[in-house]
RNA sequence: GGGCAGAUACCCAAGUGGCCAACGGGGGAAGACUGUAAAUCUUCUGGCUUUGCCUUCACAGGUUCGAAUCCUGUUCUGCCCA
């Protein structure tokens, strides 16, 4: 990948919603040009960035390979005000105390992804706070506030859309994109940052930046947008049962990350191959022609999932998942090693209970369900086995009152449970 | 401040004295079909010691043999007038 080769490859994949400035920005990205400095702010809203911030990360990697400078903002102040963008009303206000955890927490991930070390062009990890805190409000409301008018902002969709609501908007939230506009202007003023980038949701937040840099500086900045990630159906993507799926193995496990990629239906496996792995034009359409000729070999869900939990989870922890997803979903567990086993136990979700309760009444596959977070209650997981839809070791269960005995375990303590198709738990007897 | 309307399960939304754990839709779960896909069809979607029992229809009281439904008060929301 090459400086000026950035724009086609990011058009190939659709990762350009948008641009503000095209002419500028290709210019500043054509051949022979210097490298482009350029960021992407990410709000502190969770102790982890999801899925859908990973676009938006990987666009800063992506044009860091092509010889770039990418500048990654974690949002100290931006985070204790909220965006209204795509919100259809008003957020609470995070306590100090959790900003700090969770902007320690996007840090972290934030910096695994770019590359600081690079000789040529290091990526850099900054927080809006730093410049955001030190200036006053009167400086603020003079420097930055005079450039702008309520009328445009008025018009910008996030805040027009909430006018409209009956919640209304707060004059913190209102004043959120000032706050943006801000950053872009300090990072071009400090690092000659003049291309920001973001979900088609920052338009407003990137174009205020663009007109408050060309007033104060009668500079070109530019912007450039990725398409929102949505499902075929166009509801939103990167959500399960659980909620969103994180890139903290903490709160998605290694096993869920990598499940949910190769769950990912058919019509989109290629396009989230284009938006999230670093595979060449050539690797994607060859996957492409495969799932064309036999989908039910899955192997494009495969390679996606691989390559993604590699990036985010690194080498081991990937294989350790898919080992357990070949464990669980190669069909019978016939031939599988007390030591296969324990591998599998780490990836999924497990539970331990007291071996005593095996003897005697032996333990309720109820309450095992439900101890083991299959069900949600017992009357729930009555229903789940009389639909069919619970396995014991990978067998259907027929009686709801099914108990629990020693003759269910597998080398002498684990108990495999499966409700529906493809949710698995893990339950371990010990003494 | 005055007037009016409303508050029902995850969401929307029926029900206006017994037939109500509460119509219908959405969302979710399971099953069938498949391929750990989609679409389609079926079932389920308060809890439990499940042929039955218990707790729910904003909250607190009351009327009644019996209330989500009637009465009183409280809280909250929307609309209109000031």
């Amino acid at each position: 990948m090459t400086p000026s080769s950035i724009l086609p490859d990011l058009e190939w994949r659709g990762l350009i919603a948008d641009m503000a400035n095209r002419e500028e920005l290709e210019r500043l990205l054509a051949p022979g040009a210097a490298p482009v400095t350029l960021y992407a702010g990410f709000d502190p809203t969770a102790d982890s960035l999801h899925l859908g911030h990973l676009i938006g990360l990987l666009i800063l990697r992506r044009f860091q390979q092509a010889g770039h400078r990418p500048i990654a903002v974690a949002g100290g102040a931006t985070g204790m005000i909220g965006d209204p963008s795509g919100k259809s009303t008003e957020r609470n206000l995070l306590s100090a105390a959790a900003l700090e955890a969770n902007i320690a927490g996007i840090q972290g991930q934030l910096s695994r992804l770019l590359d600081f070390g690079s000789k040529t062009n290091p990526a850099l990890l900054l927080n809006n706070a730093d410049w955001v805190r030190p200036i006053s409000v009167l400086d603020f409301l003079r420097d930055v506030g005079k450039h702008f008018t309520v009328n445009a902002m008025m018009a910008k969709d996030s805040v027009r859309s909430r006018m409209e609501g009956e919640g209304g908007i707060s004059f913190t939230e209102f004043s959120y994109s000032l706050l943006q506009a801000y950053d872009f202007l300090h990072l071009d003023e400090k690092y000659g940052c003049l291309l920001q980038t973001g979900g088609a949701d920052q338009w407003g937040n990137i174009t205020a930046g663009i007109d408050l840099i060309r007033r104060k500086h009668e500079k070109i900045a530019c912007g450039l947008t990725t398409p929102l990630l949505t499902k075929a159906d166009g509801t939103k993507f990167g959500k399960t049962e659980g909620g969103a799926v994180w890139l903290s193995p903490q709160k998605t496990s290694v096993y869920r990350f990598y499940q949910f990629l190769v769950q990912v239906e058919d019509a989109q496996v290629v396009q989230l191959l284009r938006y999230f792995t670093f595979l060449s034009r050539e690797e994607i359409t060859a996957l492409e022609t495969q799932h064309a000729a036999g989908p039910e070999r899955r192997e494009a869900h495969k390679k996606l999932a691989l390559e993604l939990t590699r990036l985010v989870h690194g080498e081991t922890a990937t294989a350790d998942a898919v080992r357990a997803s070949e464990i669980l979903f190669g069909g019978s567990l016939e031939g599988i090693s007390e030591v296969q086993f324990d591998e599998v136990i780490a990836e999924v979700p497990n539970s331990t209970f007291a071996r005593a309760q095996l003897s005697q009444p032996g333990a309720a596959l109820v309450e095992v369900l439900m101890a083991a977070g299959l069900s949600p209650s017992k009357s729930q997981a009555r229903k789940d086995i009389e639909a069919g839809g619970v396995y014991v070791n990978n067998v259907r269960v027929a009686d709801a009152k099914l108990v629990i005995g020693p003759e269910h375990l597998l080398f002498g303590k684990f108990v495999l449970l499966r409700k529906g198709k493809r949710n698995y738990a893990l339950v371990r007897f010990e003494e």
